[in-house]
DNA sequence: TTATTACTTTATAATGTTTATAAATAGTGT
DNA sequence: ACACTATTTATAAACATTATAAAGTAATAA
Protein backbone atom coordinates (compact mmCIF):
# COMPACT_ATOMS: atom_id res chain seq x y z
CA UNK A 1 0.00 0.00 0.00
CA UNK A 2 2.59 2.14 0.83
CA UNK A 3 4.49 1.21 -1.82
CA UNK A 4 1.79 2.34 -4.14
CA UNK A 5 1.58 5.75 -2.55
CA UNK A 6 5.01 6.49 -3.10
CA UNK A 7 4.68 5.31 -6.78
CA UNK A 8 1.25 7.53 -7.03
CA UNK A 9 3.62 10.81 -5.21
CA UNK A 10 6.43 9.92 -8.18
CA UNK A 11 4.23 10.54 -10.95
CA UNK A 12 2.62 13.15 -9.38
CA UNK A 13 5.99 15.09 -9.42
CA UNK A 14 6.73 13.53 -12.98
CA UNK A 15 3.88 15.17 -14.32
CA UNK A 16 4.26 18.57 -12.44
CA UNK A 17 7.65 18.74 -14.01
CA UNK A 18 9.49 18.38 -10.62
CA UNK A 19 12.59 16.07 -10.52
CA UNK A 20 13.23 13.34 -8.71
CA UNK A 21 15.99 13.35 -6.95
CA UNK A 22 17.33 10.42 -4.29
CA UNK A 23 16.59 13.18 -1.47
CA UNK A 24 13.34 13.74 -3.00
CA UNK A 25 12.68 10.05 -2.93
CA UNK A 26 13.60 9.79 0.64
CA UNK A 27 11.52 12.44 1.75
CA UNK A 28 8.62 11.55 0.65
CA UNK A 29 9.85 7.38 1.36
CA UNK A 30 9.95 8.77 4.96
CA UNK A 31 6.90 10.80 5.15
CA UNK A 32 4.64 7.64 4.01
CA UNK A 33 6.06 5.68 6.07
CA UNK A 34 6.15 7.85 9.55
CA UNK A 35 3.66 7.32 11.08
CA UNK A 36 4.18 10.54 13.48
CA UNK A 37 3.65 13.68 11.64
CA UNK A 38 7.41 14.82 11.36
CA UNK A 39 9.36 18.06 11.86
CA UNK A 40 11.88 19.12 9.18
CA UNK A 41 14.35 18.79 11.71
CA UNK A 42 13.18 15.19 12.23
CA UNK A 43 13.47 14.41 8.60
CA UNK A 44 16.99 16.00 8.25
CA UNK A 45 17.89 14.01 10.88
CA UNK A 46 16.03 10.37 10.32
CA UNK A 47 18.12 11.08 7.00
CA UNK A 48 21.23 11.68 8.00
CA UNK A 49 22.30 8.41 7.72
CA UNK A 50 21.60 8.04 4.06
CA UNK A 51 22.79 11.58 3.01
CA UNK A 52 25.50 12.91 5.55
CA UNK A 53 25.74 15.77 3.13
CA UNK A 54 22.70 17.14 2.68
CA UNK A 55 21.52 20.05 3.91
CA UNK A 56 18.67 21.38 6.26
CA UNK A 57 17.70 23.41 3.00
CA UNK A 58 17.45 20.54 0.87
CA UNK A 59 14.36 19.23 3.19
CA UNK A 60 12.71 22.33 3.58
CA UNK A 61 13.11 23.68 0.24
CA UNK A 62 11.45 20.18 -0.94
CA UNK A 63 8.85 20.13 1.81
CA UNK A 64 7.44 23.21 0.16
CA UNK A 65 7.50 21.69 -3.66
CA UNK A 66 5.48 18.80 -2.20
CA UNK A 67 3.28 21.42 -0.40
CA UNK A 68 2.70 23.74 -3.29
CA UNK A 69 2.39 20.15 -5.50
CA UNK A 70 -0.13 19.42 -3.28
CA UNK A 71 1.34 15.80 -1.98
CA UNK A 72 1.93 17.15 1.99
CA UNK A 73 -0.16 19.12 4.64
CA UNK A 74 2.19 21.32 6.51
CA UNK A 75 0.71 21.65 9.80
CA UNK A 76 1.16 24.25 12.43
CA UNK A 77 0.31 23.18 15.82
CA UNK A 78 1.12 25.95 19.14
CA UNK A 79 4.65 24.53 18.96
CA UNK A 80 7.81 26.02 17.32
CA UNK A 81 8.31 24.23 14.24
CA UNK A 82 6.18 22.94 11.58
CA UNK A 83 4.57 19.46 10.96
CA UNK A 84 4.66 17.64 8.00
CA UNK A 85 2.05 15.63 6.69
CA UNK A 86 1.79 13.26 3.41
CA UNK A 87 -1.88 13.59 2.77
CA UNK A 88 -4.21 10.91 1.92
CA UNK A 89 -7.79 11.73 0.58
CA UNK A 90 -10.32 12.32 2.78
CA UNK A 91 -12.73 15.16 1.87
CA UNK A 92 -15.04 18.09 3.09
CA UNK A 93 -17.66 19.51 0.89
CA UNK A 94 -17.96 23.55 -0.15
CA UNK A 95 -22.01 24.02 -0.80
CA UNK A 96 -22.43 27.25 -3.05
CA UNK A 97 -26.05 28.69 -1.55
CA UNK A 98 -26.88 29.99 -4.60
CA UNK A 99 -26.76 26.89 -7.30
CA UNK A 100 -26.41 24.49 -4.52
CA UNK A 101 -23.39 23.34 -6.31
CA UNK A 102 -21.43 20.70 -3.64
CA UNK A 103 -17.51 20.87 -4.49
CA UNK A 104 -14.76 18.53 -2.54
CA UNK A 105 -12.46 19.98 -0.42
CA UNK A 106 -9.50 18.43 0.66
CA UNK A 107 -8.63 18.72 4.09
CA UNK A 108 -6.91 16.91 6.58
CA UNK A 109 -9.28 15.54 9.78
CA UNK A 110 -10.11 17.65 12.43
CA UNK A 111 -8.42 15.53 14.74
CA UNK A 112 -7.91 18.27 17.42
CA UNK A 113 -11.29 19.32 17.51
CA UNK A 114 -12.41 15.69 18.15
CA UNK A 115 -9.98 15.28 21.03
CA UNK A 116 -10.68 18.47 22.40
CA UNK A 117 -14.54 17.98 22.77
CA UNK A 118 -13.76 14.48 24.13
CA UNK A 119 -11.79 15.97 26.67
CA UNK A 120 -13.68 18.90 27.61
CA UNK A 121 -17.45 16.95 27.97
CA UNK A 122 -16.37 13.42 28.00
CA UNK A 123 -18.08 11.97 25.40
CA UNK A 124 -16.39 8.74 23.49
CA UNK A 125 -16.38 10.66 20.17
CA UNK A 126 -17.07 8.80 17.19
CA UNK A 127 -16.60 11.46 14.26
CA UNK A 128 -17.87 14.86 13.07
CA UNK A 129 -19.34 16.54 10.33
CA UNK A 130 -18.49 20.00 8.46
CA UNK A 131 -19.65 21.84 5.60
CA UNK A 132 -18.28 24.89 4.33
CA UNK A 133 -21.52 27.37 2.86
CA UNK A 134 -20.52 30.22 0.35
CA UNK A 135 -21.13 31.54 -3.18
CA UNK A 136 -19.10 29.53 -6.01
CA UNK A 137 -17.73 31.75 -8.53
CA UNK A 138 -20.09 31.78 -11.61
CA UNK A 139 -22.85 32.31 -9.08
CA UNK A 140 -19.65 35.26 -7.73
CA UNK A 141 -19.36 36.46 -11.67
CA UNK A 142 -23.49 36.65 -11.97
CA UNK A 143 -23.79 38.78 -9.20
CA UNK A 144 -21.35 41.17 -10.12
CA UNK A 145 -23.37 42.58 -13.11
CA UNK B 1 -20.19 45.77 25.79
CA UNK B 2 -16.20 45.48 24.98
CA UNK B 3 -15.88 47.98 28.33
CA UNK B 4 -17.75 44.94 30.42
CA UNK B 5 -15.17 42.44 28.55
CA UNK B 6 -12.69 44.32 29.75
CA UNK B 7 -13.77 45.23 33.07
CA UNK B 8 -14.49 40.84 33.28
CA UNK B 9 -11.26 40.17 31.89
CA UNK B 10 -9.43 42.69 34.43
CA UNK B 11 -11.34 40.70 37.33
CA UNK B 12 -10.09 37.05 35.76
CA UNK B 13 -6.83 38.76 36.42
CA UNK B 14 -7.45 39.47 40.01
CA UNK B 15 -9.16 36.69 41.13
CA UNK B 16 -6.12 34.56 39.58
CA UNK B 17 -3.80 36.77 41.14
CA UNK B 18 -2.45 38.25 38.38
CA UNK B 19 -1.48 41.80 39.06
CA UNK B 20 -2.34 44.21 36.71
CA UNK B 21 -0.39 46.71 35.55
CA UNK B 22 -1.03 49.56 33.20
CA UNK B 23 0.47 47.52 30.33
CA UNK B 24 -1.74 44.39 30.69
CA UNK B 25 -4.19 47.02 31.14
CA UNK B 26 -3.08 48.11 27.64
CA UNK B 27 -2.67 45.19 25.81
CA UNK B 28 -5.93 43.44 27.04
CA UNK B 29 -8.12 46.55 25.72
CA UNK B 30 -6.35 46.31 22.21
CA UNK B 31 -7.13 42.89 22.09
CA UNK B 32 -10.69 43.10 22.65
CA UNK B 33 -11.21 46.17 20.42
CA UNK B 34 -9.15 45.01 17.73
CA UNK B 35 -11.13 43.28 14.81
CA UNK B 36 -8.51 42.01 13.57
CA UNK B 37 -6.18 38.64 15.37
CA UNK B 38 -3.19 40.86 15.95
CA UNK B 39 0.21 39.34 16.36
CA UNK B 40 2.51 40.13 19.23
CA UNK B 41 4.47 42.45 17.12
CA UNK B 42 1.11 44.82 16.39
CA UNK B 43 0.44 45.20 19.73
CA UNK B 44 3.51 45.87 20.51
CA UNK B 45 3.81 48.73 17.43
CA UNK B 46 0.20 49.41 18.41
CA UNK B 47 1.25 50.60 21.89
CA UNK B 48 4.18 52.18 21.10
CA UNK B 49 2.60 55.68 21.46
CA UNK B 50 1.15 55.36 24.88
CA UNK B 51 4.26 53.25 26.18
CA UNK B 52 7.68 54.24 24.69
CA UNK B 53 9.63 52.27 26.84
CA UNK B 54 7.77 48.88 26.61
CA UNK B 55 9.67 45.87 25.54
CA UNK B 56 8.66 43.59 22.94
CA UNK B 57 9.04 40.83 25.67
CA UNK B 58 6.57 42.22 27.77
CA UNK B 59 3.70 41.94 24.99
CA UNK B 60 4.92 38.23 24.24
CA UNK B 61 5.09 37.46 28.65
CA UNK B 62 1.51 38.75 29.10
CA UNK B 63 -0.08 37.50 25.92
CA UNK B 64 1.34 34.16 27.61
CA UNK B 65 -0.32 34.99 30.88
CA UNK B 66 -3.41 36.09 29.34
CA UNK B 67 -3.41 32.63 27.53
CA UNK B 68 -2.73 30.59 30.80
CA UNK B 69 -5.53 32.03 32.27
CA UNK B 70 -7.58 31.55 29.58
CA UNK B 71 -8.20 35.00 27.96
CA UNK B 72 -6.63 34.56 25.14
CA UNK B 73 -5.87 32.37 22.45
CA UNK B 74 -3.14 31.91 20.72
CA UNK B 75 -3.54 31.40 16.68
CA UNK B 76 -0.82 29.37 14.83
CA UNK B 77 -1.45 29.27 11.18
CA UNK B 78 0.84 28.54 8.20
CA UNK B 79 2.30 32.40 8.70
CA UNK B 80 5.50 33.45 10.44
CA UNK B 81 4.38 34.74 13.59
CA UNK B 82 1.23 33.40 16.20
CA UNK B 83 -2.02 35.41 16.22
CA UNK B 84 -3.77 36.43 19.38
CA UNK B 85 -7.28 36.52 19.90
CA UNK B 86 -9.33 37.55 22.58
CA UNK B 87 -11.79 34.53 23.84
CA UNK B 88 -15.30 35.38 22.98
CA UNK B 89 -18.09 33.19 23.49
CA UNK B 90 -19.18 31.03 21.01
CA UNK B 91 -19.29 27.35 20.38
CA UNK B 92 -20.04 24.15 18.60
CA UNK B 93 -22.51 21.37 19.39
CA UNK B 94 -21.23 17.43 20.26
CA UNK B 95 -24.12 15.29 19.91
CA UNK B 96 -24.70 12.00 21.77
CA UNK B 97 -25.88 9.25 19.38
CA UNK B 98 -27.76 6.84 21.65
CA UNK B 99 -29.84 9.56 23.53
CA UNK B 100 -29.75 12.80 21.31
CA UNK B 101 -28.69 15.12 24.24
CA UNK B 102 -26.55 18.07 22.84
CA UNK B 103 -23.81 19.58 25.08
CA UNK B 104 -21.98 22.86 24.10
CA UNK B 105 -18.65 22.85 22.85
CA UNK B 106 -16.72 25.93 23.24
CA UNK B 107 -13.39 26.37 20.39
CA UNK B 108 -12.78 29.26 18.10
CA UNK B 109 -14.04 29.68 15.12
CA UNK B 110 -12.33 27.66 12.28
CA UNK B 111 -11.12 30.28 10.27
CA UNK B 112 -8.16 28.36 9.15
CA UNK B 113 -10.58 25.90 7.20
CA UNK B 114 -13.12 28.61 5.37
CA UNK B 115 -9.66 30.62 4.48
CA UNK B 116 -8.60 27.42 2.56
CA UNK B 117 -11.54 26.19 1.19
CA UNK B 118 -11.77 29.72 -0.25
CA UNK B 119 -8.89 29.71 -1.68
CA UNK B 120 -8.94 26.45 -3.27
CA UNK B 121 -12.04 26.66 -4.20
CA UNK B 122 -12.37 29.75 -5.18
CA UNK B 123 -15.69 30.32 -3.17
CA UNK B 124 -16.80 33.48 -1.48
CA UNK B 125 -17.20 31.33 1.76
CA UNK B 126 -20.09 33.16 4.71
CA UNK B 127 -19.77 30.56 7.42
CA UNK B 128 -19.43 26.69 8.15
CA UNK B 129 -21.41 24.05 10.01
CA UNK B 130 -19.74 21.36 12.67
CA UNK B 131 -20.56 18.79 14.87
CA UNK B 132 -19.55 16.54 16.82
CA UNK B 133 -20.76 13.09 17.48
CA UNK B 134 -20.53 10.25 20.03
CA UNK B 135 -21.29 8.59 22.86
CA UNK B 136 -22.38 10.80 26.01
CA UNK B 137 -20.86 9.94 29.56
CA UNK B 138 -24.36 8.71 31.10
CA UNK B 139 -24.82 6.27 27.89
CA UNK B 140 -21.17 5.08 27.97
CA UNK B 141 -21.76 3.98 32.17
CA UNK B 142 -24.71 2.18 31.19
CA UNK B 143 -23.13 0.44 28.00
CA UNK B 144 -20.53 -0.44 30.44
CA UNK B 145 -22.74 -3.46 32.56
C1' DT C 1 25.75 7.49 -24.94
C1' DT C 2 26.94 12.00 -24.42
C1' DA C 3 26.19 16.84 -24.23
C1' DT C 4 23.34 20.40 -22.84
C1' DT C 5 20.47 22.99 -19.99
C1' DA C 6 17.95 24.12 -16.32
C1' DC C 7 16.85 22.68 -11.93
C1' DT C 8 18.76 21.02 -7.29
C1' DT C 9 21.79 20.51 -3.72
C1' DT C 10 25.02 22.14 -0.67
C1' DA C 11 27.22 25.30 2.53
C1' DT C 12 26.77 29.36 4.60
C1' DA C 13 24.92 33.53 6.02
C1' DA C 14 20.98 36.19 7.09
C1' DT C 15 16.35 37.03 8.80
C1' DG C 16 12.79 37.13 12.00
C1' DT C 17 10.24 35.39 15.90
C1' DT C 18 10.32 34.05 20.44
C1' DT C 19 12.59 33.11 24.88
C1' DA C 20 16.15 33.72 28.70
C1' DT C 21 18.60 36.70 31.88
C1' DA C 22 19.55 40.07 35.29
C1' DA C 23 18.95 44.56 37.08
C1' DA C 24 15.59 48.21 37.77
C1' DT C 25 10.84 49.19 38.71
C1' DA C 26 6.23 49.12 40.43
C1' DG C 27 1.73 46.53 42.33
C1' DT C 28 -0.39 44.79 46.31
C1' DG C 29 -1.54 43.86 51.07
C1' DT C 30 -0.34 45.31 55.67
C1' DA D 1 4.20 54.45 53.71
C1' DC D 2 6.64 49.85 53.87
C1' DA D 3 8.02 45.58 52.52
C1' DC D 4 7.60 41.83 49.60
C1' DT D 5 7.46 39.93 45.32
C1' DA D 6 5.94 40.01 40.66
C1' DT D 7 6.78 42.56 36.57
C1' DT D 8 9.13 45.43 33.27
C1' DT D 9 12.93 46.64 30.76
C1' DA D 10 17.06 46.10 27.97
C1' DT D 11 19.80 42.98 26.06
C1' DA D 12 21.47 38.81 24.45
C1' DA D 13 20.61 34.27 23.01
C1' DA D 14 18.15 30.48 20.86
C1' DC D 15 15.69 28.66 17.34
C1' DA D 16 13.30 27.81 12.95
C1' DT D 17 13.20 29.14 8.44
C1' DT D 18 14.71 31.48 4.19
C1' DA D 19 18.13 33.62 0.90
C1' DT D 20 22.32 33.29 -1.77
C1' DA D 21 25.79 31.64 -4.77
C1' DA D 22 28.70 28.02 -6.30
C1' DA D 23 28.92 23.13 -7.41
C1' DG D 24 26.49 19.19 -8.84
C1' DT D 25 23.05 16.39 -11.20
C1' DA D 26 18.47 14.80 -13.46
C1' DA D 27 16.08 14.93 -17.74
C1' DT D 28 15.95 15.58 -22.63
C1' DA D 29 17.30 15.12 -27.23
C1' DA D 30 20.87 14.45 -30.80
Amino acid sequence: MTHDQLKEALDTLKDTGVRITPQRHAILEYLINSMSHPTADDIYKALEGKFPNMSVATVYNNLRVFREVGLVKELTYGDSSSRFDFITTQHYHVICEQCGKIVDFHYPGLDEVEQLASHVTGFKVSHHRMEIYGTCPECLAKEAH
